[in-house]
DNA sequence: GTAATAGTGTCTCTAAGACAATATAGG
DNA sequence: CCTATATTGTCTTAGAGACACTATTAC
């Protein structure tokens, strides 16, 4: 085979999304080794061996949260493959994986990473990452809000059980808007397969008690949630 | 570096849809190199020096069709990296990039791949293609679908002037449905920036004589067109 | 005239959005 | 009682869909 065919590695670059005190966070490492060492970068690794990129991702989210990898639907973003976004020879080209999580108990039960640790995704954005780790954040925070628009994956940012409150929450930080709550509530519980009650209820600060749900059956929201028009 | 992280081979494969005799077409070329030789493929191949994989996706385009790539957009359909997928060693990992084309006068006008013809996706979902070309194909035809419903990418299967009827096609062709023709005419022409007048006609059969258009500025479509419910 | 296709008008119905009103808790 | 949050009700309006109707060509 020829010169021209250059061999690459692949990495597998995770954007772990989570809400955290009402903010977007994303799980994010200190680099310990070069190029980079010290930035603040995504968790990700090498393809190793036999396995499809898909199990690289899942490995890793294992390694750096200590969450079963199986519990997490992870989605690619896409692959970045600039010449120039990784200095290493041979060339090292990248895929992202979306992973959104619930809030997590402590900072981060990860082993192998002692430097984990969730940022909110608007300082993020400010700090210059590693690589061009801010365009696949930036890219996957995209993604995932077109994803809470016609999926039901807002139910992975809550516990098993959560309030409509609690869910619509997660829409209005990660949209960045604030939305009608009465209008909310009548269309998450229509909506078929998106949420049913658990029976049981959850007192909220001076007021009446909020009804449980968990996530239903259907992965495909329609109709959509409609995000606010943006007048620019 | 450890062999662990085995070197892998990167390429691009297009996913190259058109509208012919009113059916989705697909670009596929006759391989003429093991493995799977002379079976139907995609068109596609190896990421070359210091590029990036688009620019691999846009010079196969111009290789295999003779068009020039910058009037297209080509977009990632998603990374397949199965280790059985291509039975090569080192493993071979490939990218899907979709296009989508105006009816082309000729066959294919390009140069490399003489073998390179038009075939309907529903034939090309029936025949065995090489490797997991079947499966990259359904997931492109897939996201076509939902770029047709919430962006202006319908006017990229039509030529620089084109009647509501050739952009109704279109919609009808890609989605296997039926459209209510004056409901469509009025929702696409009330669309900001989806199509303008040009001002000229165009002879139908036997009909009325209809207005042309030519592609607005607009890339998203909103609101979207609406995809009829299936009731399955 | 008829046939065929292009385009408009109008009605119904679903669903989004605004917002009033009611329910249920703690003080 | 008041306050805060949850939930239901009601009204308005945008837009999808059904379909009658008009417009413009070829024959």
């Amino acid at each position: 085979m020829g010169r021209i065919h250059e061999a690459v590695r692949l990495t597998a670059d995770l954007i772990i999304l989570t809400i955290r005190d009402g903010a977007l966070n994303v799980l994010l490492v200190e680099r310990e080794n070069e190029p980079h060492r010290g930035r603040l970068a995504l968790p990700g690794g090498f393809l190793r061996g036999d396995e499809p990129l898909e199990r690289t991702a899942e490995r890793e989210l294992a390694e750096e949260t200590g969450l079963d990898a199986s519990a997490f639907r992870l989605r690619q973003v896409r692959v970045y493959s600039e010449p120039d976004r990784d200095p290493r020879r041979p060339r090292v080209i990248t895929c992202g994986f979306l992973a959104i999580a619930p809030n997590l108990p402590s900072p981060v039960a990860g082993s192998d990473a002692r430097s984990a640790r969730w940022v909110p995704v608007v300082e993020a954005a400010g700090a210059a990452l590693a690589f061009d780790h801010g365009r696949i954040l930036a890219d996957a925070v995209d993604l995932a809000r077109d994803l809470l628009q016609f999926s039901t994956v807002a139910t992975a940012f809550c516990g098993p059980e959560f309030t409509i409150g609690d869910l619509r929450e997660v829409y209005e930080t990660v949209w960045g808007v604030a939305l009608d709550r009465p209008n909310f509530h009548r269309k998450v519980t229509d909506a078929l397969g998106f949420v049913e009650p658990t029976g049981g209820k959850r007192p909220s600060p001076g007021g009446r008690p909020a009804a449980l749900y968990r996530a239903g059956g259907a992965t495909e929201l329609s109709p959509p949630m409609m995000r606010p028009r943006v007048d620019a």
